[in-house]
DNA sequence: TCTACTTACACCTTTGAATAGG
DNA sequence: ACCTATTCAAAGGTGTAAGTAG
């Protein structure tokens, strides 16, 4: 694989994220995803809608999760917190779908997910799970590449893709309880946890884990966030040109989109991206969120440092 | 003392094999 | 013989709390 970037060639190809408001409303209030040594399934999943691909040509999907900035992040009382710079970042994995290689037609069929990729902090792991840093904040992008096997890829042809609302801080237990609340809700494996649950999740609290404590959560808090996907969105990490940027930051910031009528985490921005780090892909597209995302800090000042920490 | 991490646990869903019925 | 629906047990996915390490 070549460690530089190939030249841009638009392809068409567009990708939306497919189950968007979920991670919406996770993206409000700061994601936060649980890594074990054993391996730990995100929640929400990464699921997408690929459309205008050749319907009689090969491609082969694969995803990654890629580091948002150079930094570490604590938890303090209600919000994260930068802790420093990054620790040095484990290799980077990719997960192939599992229908791959497959026709345009059939990825274009249905959404395709990927709920049984797990995440792990174990840096000798061996189950091909993707290997990331506690305290550090990450996003997903999702490569579709023409290729007839994933041995045979033609690198070339990758488009890559990314979503705003998909980032995320791995941590090894939830920090914030709105976090926590909100996976009980909408996770069906947590369903034991809810308030007002079955019988015998209440004999379990009342009689067995009588400290266990739900946390309370008031509404108006769901506006605290993190500080580092403002960052990432405003310093160009996504290598955006000057007028894609400020495209994506209006829609961050709630405006409007000109032109055609766009769907929340729609591929609108087509760019050449020179990664060198983190280089699966020769295109990536920033797919900007649809709804704002409000950081708890606004005074951080360092944007050119993420910038070149990444891709220098 | 504080923070981050690991582990065991109970509860739950998912999955797949076995079985029954049409 | 084949297909579909149902049942059931095992496997695996959850968050929690307690304990451990630095």
């Amino acid at each position: 694989m070549s460690l530089l970037a190939h030249p841009y060639q638009p392809s068409g190809i567009r990708v939306t994220l497919e189950n968007a408001d979920l991670w919406q409303s996770f993206h409000s209030i700061g994601t936060e995803m649980i890594i074990t040594k054993h391996g730990r399934r995100m929640f929400p999943h990464c699921s997408v809608r690929v459309s205008r691909l050749q319907p009689f040509t090969n491609y082969v999907i694969t995803m990654d999760i890629v580091p948002v900035d150079g930094f570490k992040y604590k938890w303090k009382k209600e919000h994260w917190e930068i802790a420093g710079a990054a620790d040095p970042h484990p290799p980077c994995r990719t997960y192939t779908h599992p229908d791959s290689p497959a026709p345009g037609r059939h990825w274009m069929k249905q959404p395709l997910s990927f709920p049984k990729l797990k995440l792990t902090n174990n840096t000798l792991d061996q189950h091909g799970h993707i290997i990331l840093l506690s305290m550090h904040r990450y996003y997903p992008r999702f490569h579709v590449v023409q290729a007839d096997n994933p041995y045979t890829l033609r690198w070339g042809s990758v488009q890559s893709f990314s979503f705003p609302e998909t980032a995320f801080t791995a941590v090894t237990a939830y920090q914030n309880p709105k976090i926590t609340k909100l996976k009980i809700d909408h996770n069906p494996f947590a369903k034991g946890f809810r308030e007002g649950g079955t019988h015998s999740h209440s004999k379990r609290l009342s009689n067995k884990s009588p400290r266990a404590k739900r946390p309370t959560l008031d509404r108006d808090d769901l506006s605290n966030s993190s500080p580092s996907l403002q960052r990432m969105l405003s310093t160009s990490q996504f290598t955006q040109t000057e007028e894609s940027r400020a495209s994506t930051q209006q829609s961050l910031k709630g405006g409007h989109l000109s032109g055609s009528a766009l769907e929340p985490s729609e591929n609108i921005h087509v760019e050449p991206l020179l990664l060198r780090e983190y280089n699966c892909s020769s295109d990536e597209q920033m797919v900007p969120a649809s709804v704002p995302y409000q950081p708890y800090r606004s005074d951080f000042k360092n944007n050119q440092y993420c910038l070149n920490a990444w891709y220098t």
